[in-house]
DNA sequence: GTCTATACAATGATAGAC
DNA sequence: GTCTATCATTGTATAGAC
């Protein structure tokens, strides 16, 4: 859950970066519960713990704060969807195991997570300029290249690897969606079930297995 | 487009009401572009081509501004989706039948519908508390009333309402997303292919007709 | 590297004239 | 009902001491 700093940041002195990384960690938190707009510096700096002057030596300004966590999110998604695409099994066992990848890195790094998706589906204008979608993107690629290792197979039927992307990333998303809002009914099988149900179909008289 | 004043408010003499109407509308466009937080009173002021004091003099102050156009849209919805349930047909086609009507109000109240829809997946305090989720269990509701209606007459196979409606709004939830990041790329038939693409099943070999 | 103190622009909101 | 002028507060950011 926290930044971790030392595996994270290479200071030499480990307390160096210590105000970094409770920046990191601080502003993160604010900016998911809040937005960026709707946090303030001096917020940030109290929950951290520092003066404002410690944020303004350590980054740019709030916008640097800001774009230091997006960059971070990246390479950490980055690292997990590689590790998923080399998992084997049928296609559906991979998007499980896909969907599992992601809840787990949604829950070891919550508000990261919630800053991310407020950004992405939240107004378009409402923080720094930033290309929020890639983050979609890559999850798109990562379901895509899943499904056509999978139709290869023979394992799923036909259909757009576009379409495809999209009918999963969207059961992801809101599942993430649900257990935000309603977290006192989080369940982490949920998109398990829904994929299933995708696959299977919901037409009365379907489906052989 | 426009909020049609006439229409909606009852000012005995119109003009008296313009102020009003064009307030409402000039803070929804910014709301849905820049978040409650990012948009400045002097912003909805400029835009409206009116001045602050106008502002106060029809609503209390940023805060009641922002909760008006939420129950305009309160009542949009209630009128849509009790329209959409007077409908007939199989559940498939209701299902479509709901997807058109809220697409239809999606386009006709862009902004609105943009401002609404960052509220519900933005940040959860980076507004005025309210509760957004009602504009979604109301979809809920509806989509529940349609599959069971649908199931009384043996078209979809049993499963978890509750489900169901995840299914169904996560598809259209999702689609109303891209559309919005990639107004270049709509596609209004998106989510009629995504919910029978759910209905039909993704698995190799599934499914009569 | 971190602090106190402060500069200075922008914000939400209002008083009071018309 | 609408304006000009203004207020208090909060915002981001920095100078300069330590």
């Amino acid at each position: 859950m926290a930044l971790k700093a030392g595996k994270r940041f290479k200071g030499r002195k480990p307390e160096e970066q210590d105000a970094k990384a409770v920046l990191l960690e601080a502003a993160t938190a604010l900016f998911a519960q809040k937005g960026y707009a709707g946090t303030s510096v001096r917020e940030i700096v109290e929950r951290a713990g520092v003066t404002k002057p410690v944020l303004y030596y350590y980054f740019e300004n709030k916008e640097g704060l800001f774009r230091s966590i997006l960059e971070w999110a990246k390479e950490l998604q980055k690292e997990m969807l590689s590790q998923v695409l080399e998992s084997g099994g049928t296609a559906m066992e991979r998007f499980i195991h896909l969907w599992q990848s992601v809840y787990r890195g949604v829950t070891e790094y919550r508000d990261l997570f919630n800053m991310i998706y407020n950004l992405i589906f939240g107004p378009p204008e409402g923080s720094p300029n930033y290309d929020f979608d890639q983050f979609q993107r890559e999850m798109a690629k990562t379901i895509k290249a899943i499904y056509r290792d999978g139709l290869a197979r023979g394992e799923v039927r036909e259909a757009d690897p576009d379409e495809i992307a999209v009918l999963i990333l969207s059961l992801m998303d809101y599942s993430l969606h649900l257990d935000r809002i309603h977290p006192e009914a989080i369940d982490p099988e949920r998109p398990e079930r829904l994929i299933q149900m995708a696959f299977e179909g919901l037409a009365a008289g379907g489906l052989a297995h």
